[in-house]
RNA sequence: GCCCCCGUAGCUCAGGGGAUAGAGCACCGCCCUCCGGAGGCGGUGGCGCAGGUUCGAAUCCUGCCGGGGGCACCA
């Protein structure tokens, strides 16, 4: 950038200088450290050839510190090469900011909700919301740190038909009776409905509505707990537990059905009252209130968004499966209802399904909820950290198969294995380094890092902030897991050919200990890493 | 019928317009004198099809083919 702006103000190129320029780390190492193909961008604004613009910027960029050589290369690259000490230097860099490595300020100043899970409480989470627990929560802390200011909600709906269906299951259930035609099964139902009988043994005594208004409130309670308590193992803690019915309790709807009116999109047809919704791309307009007085669930999202709005979320976050991707368009269209930007204060990221795999078939029964794979019994089969990373290394647009087989076994074609295998053995080599009494010093000389490994690692190294900050930018936190695969990989490679520690009763060298700073900047790249999935990094396996 | 997602190596998937398309697994051939072989090295092998935009397309646009998922005064 600075060699563009002394550029022009030198007047040897006639442009705007552009906001940002592209560099990338070239996949061929002939092609330097660094790369831009800024002089592609700028040679028709500047009305020069594309090699011309190249040769000016490289003789600006030349008299920068630190690089060895800047070259112009095929029809106008400018390729980059650090020099050595400038490269190694970066070991320092990583290893003094530690934790706050990779954090960044790209997304400050965004107020970002993040609105996923969101499963009723009518049943324990199945295997789709939890994709979303995984790669929710994985997102939320690759937004924080990219500097954004985050909050990860739950919105609860304990306020539909559907609670009322789920309490006449919990009454039937504890009168031994069959679950109604529409209503809730599996081993949960009974367990709720025993223990809210052991708690009030007279319930059933009580008339027939009393009976299920006890139900449906204590069932409504033992169920999200529930939910949460699963979460929370999963690691999964939300800042913001909504309820829905705090909406219908403060008039929310009736307010929010207001400012749609003001904004002159609310019309009457048939007794009920409908949003014209598809003045803004929706395929139909939608009932705001039946003709029967009741709210709609549809009222109620707008509502709840209001209210976001209203609590200062510049950005409204909905995580969906792809079961309801028809909502994307009724959701942009409440946000253009108020008078707001839909493209901008509301953003629908859809997951496809997860369908879990064992011994080549799909898996399909529950003991606990008879039908559906729950959240507990992923974590039964495989553990918290590959449930997670499984779910979170791939991108959300394809539809998964976990199987159960591979992310169970401790081999390394298991991903999360061979990533924290290289964490573990890292540890372990700190563990010897510090037995031989050998440590790292601040005056280590980073040019000794010269070894073709050592610079792949390094490179490799400090992509780590610009992977974080593409991740939260593009919502898409399985970046930041194919990166910790490449860093273990890169690394295990350096660890085949460079020898850290001492042979023998030989003494440690300068080498050593520059080698030193090399491995514990990589440990500190693959925990910052996997903290930010939500897996542990483990210091022995 | 309309809408969303996907189609990249034998398999599972990465690749936010750039220079020779990557990784793991599988298959073939190698590397243990000491830091965790749960590792490393080499080889085989690929962008569904057809147009378009661009100096440049796996990437953006259109159509077609194939797969998955949706289209309630349900939640």
């Amino acid at each position: 950038m600075a060699a563009i702006r002394a550029a022009v103000s030198a007047g040897e190129l006639s442009i705007e200088v552009p906001a940002q320029a592209a560099v990338e780390r070239p996949k061929n190492k002939d092609h330097g450290d660094y790369a831009t193909n800024v002089a592609l961008q700028l040679a028709k604004p500047a009305g020069r050839s594309p090699r011309e613009v190249a040769d000016v910027l490289a003789a600006h960029l030349r008299a920068q510190p630190g690089l060895e050589s800047v070259d112009v290369a095929g029809p106008g690259f400018l390729n980059i090469r650090l020099s050595q000490a400038a490269q190694g230097e970066l070991a320092r860099t990583i290893v003094t900011a530690g934790a706050d490595y990779g954090r960044s300020d790209v997304l400050a100043k965004e107020r970002i909700n993040l609105e996923f899970v969101s499963a009723n409480p009518t049943g324990p989470v199945h295997i789709g919301g939890v994709r979303w627990a995984a790669v929710g929560d994985a997102l939320g802390r690759v937004l924080e740190a990219a500097g954004a200011d985050v909050v990860r909600e739950y919105y609860f709906n304990d306020a539909g038909a559907q609670i009322d269906r789920f309490a006449q299951s919990l009454v039937a259930a504890a009168r031994g009776e069959q679950a109604p035609d529409d209503g809730y099964a599996g081993g949960y139902v009974d367990d709720i409905a025993s223990t809210i009988v052991t708690a009030q043994p007279d319930v059933l005594d009580l008339p027939e509505d009393q009976a299920r208004d006890v139900f449906r409130r204590e069932g409504v309670l033992l169920m999200f707990d529930e939910i949460k308590q699963s979460l929370a193992q999963f690691g999964v803690v939300f800042d913001v537990y909504f309820n829905e019915k705090t909406l219908h309790d403060k008039g929310e709807l009736d307010a929010a059905l207001e400012a749609l009116r003001e904004q002159g999109h609310v019309f009457d047809d048939d007794g009920a009252v409908w949003l014209r919704t598809t003045d803004f791309g929706d395929d139909k307009d939608r009932v705001v209130k039946k003709s029967d007085g009741d709210w709609t669930y549809f009222a109620a999202d707008c509502a709840y968004y209001l209210d976001k709005r209203r609590r200062g979320f510049d950005r409204c976050v909905y995580m969906l499966g792809a079961d309801h991707h028809g909502y994307v368009g009724r959701l942009k269209a409440i946000a253009a209802c108020f008078g707001d930007d839909p493209e901008r204060n509301i953003e629908v990221l859809i997951g496809q399904m997860v369908n879990l795999v064992k011994d080549g078939q799909p898996v399909r029964m529950s003991k606990r909820a008879g039908n559906v794979i729950t959240l507990a019994d992923l974590v039964d089969a495989i553990g918290v950290d590959a449930a997670r990373y499984a779910l979170a290394r791939y991108s959300s647009d394809s539809p998964i198969d976990i199987d159960l087989d591979l992310w169970a076994r401790a081999t390394n074609d298991n991903p999360v294995f061979y990533v924290q295998y290289a964490h573990a053995r890292i540890a372990s080599l700190l563990r010897n380094a510090a037995e031989l009494g050998v440590a790292r010093t601040d005056d280590f000389d980073p040019a000794l890092l010269d070894h073709d490994r050592e610079g792949d690692l390094l490179g490799a190294l400090g992509e780590f902030p610009r992977v974080v900050a593409s991740a939260a930018e593009l919502r898409e936190p399985h970046r930041v897991a194919r990166y910790l695969e490449q860093v273990a990989g890169t690394y295990h490679r350096f660890y085949d050919a460079c020898r850290v520690l001492p042979m023998g009763d030989e003494p440690a060298t300068d080498l050593t200990r520059a080698r030193l700073w090399l491995v514990e900047a990589t440990r500190v790249v693959l925990a910052n890493g996997l903290g930010l999935l939500g897996v542990t990094a483990p210091e022995r396996m």
